[in-house]
DNA sequence: ATCCAGTTGAAAAGGATTTTCAACTACAGA
DNA sequence: TCTGTAGTTGAAAATCCTTTTCAACTGGAT
């Protein structure tokens, strides 16, 4: 089964339908690796699905998120930020030059959390980590010095 | 040396004046342990200080938090939120239920960071991490079944 | 082929934040 | 203490981002 059709499944069990709009976001989404606001995937989507509106991209990236189809990340600038991922428990390293999002699967906090959590008196749900740095390409632009 | 006049010496030290404004917002910073918006932190200053304008809160926090006196942390709902807290790194824990901030100054992150670096070749900058859960008031209530 | 709950796009509404601008004021220097 | 001025203020307007509304449309079950 084709990854496409893994996240058709996933919806479709969640008692969606499968729209060509959706199927396209889907597929756009696929291609970024950076994190990314519904204003600028609607951009990259309107050059082949001009018909799609930005009202659609908003409820989509919702669903999507809900659905665990996609990553719904910090703010970049004003907007709301996305990202293509994994739904289970992971971090990410994110790059300040060009928005690239690497996907972090491991996760050592669980010890730190549990010493928290008895310290404080508080029961610990949840946790975000978020690492921001250059990329390699990145280093490499602001090295060059095209400031 | 009061916190209060460490605050004004450093406010002084950038440049900027000290107004009765600052100074309202300054002291009411200082009585609010959760974090906050903009909105928030003005109606609790509306009472004393009706006088003092919305958006002189939106300016004021931002200078503060460029001057190291007060934490931008991360969205509530749509909004951006503040806290209360020291300037040098350290990480939050957040009470789902009343918005309650507990500063946590350790940071075992590390070698961890220095890990990824080493593993994507990025260079790490900065990370943020924040814990989210119930504070033992929020979790009695919310045992006591007033839901 | 039919039907209907879910989906769509445009426009309008809703909110948060920033900009504009004329009046004001903290405070350095005389 | 007085003065000049650069920084500050508040109200209104402007800007953005996001959600709601609503009538038309459609996926997919029957
Ligand atoms: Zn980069
Ligand atoms: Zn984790
Ligand atoms: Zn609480
Ligand atoms: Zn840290």
């Amino acid at each position: 089964m084709t990854p496409l059709e893994m996240k058709r499944r996933k919806l479709r069990g969640g008692g969606n339908k499968i729209t060509p709009q959706r199927i396209a976001i889907l597929k756009a989404i696929d291609g970024i690796h950076s994190q990314f606001t519904p204003q600028e995937l609607h951009r990259k989507l309107s050059a082949e699905h001009p018909e799609i509106g930005l009202v659609t991209v908003y409820r989509t990236l919702k669903l999507l998120a809900k659905s665990g189809l996609v990553c719904l990340m910090g703010n970049i600038g004003r907007s709301q930020s996305y990202a293509r991922g994994p739904q289970q428990h992971h971090h990410h390293l994110i790059c300040a030059g060009c928005d690239m999002v690497v996907d972090i699967p491991t996760c050592g906090l669980d010890e730190l959390e549990k010493r928290l959590a008895h310290e404080t008196g508080f029961t610990i749900s949840r946790h975000h980590l978020e690492f921001t740095g250059l990329c390699r390409n990145c280093q490499a632009v602001s090295a060059g010095g095209l400031v």
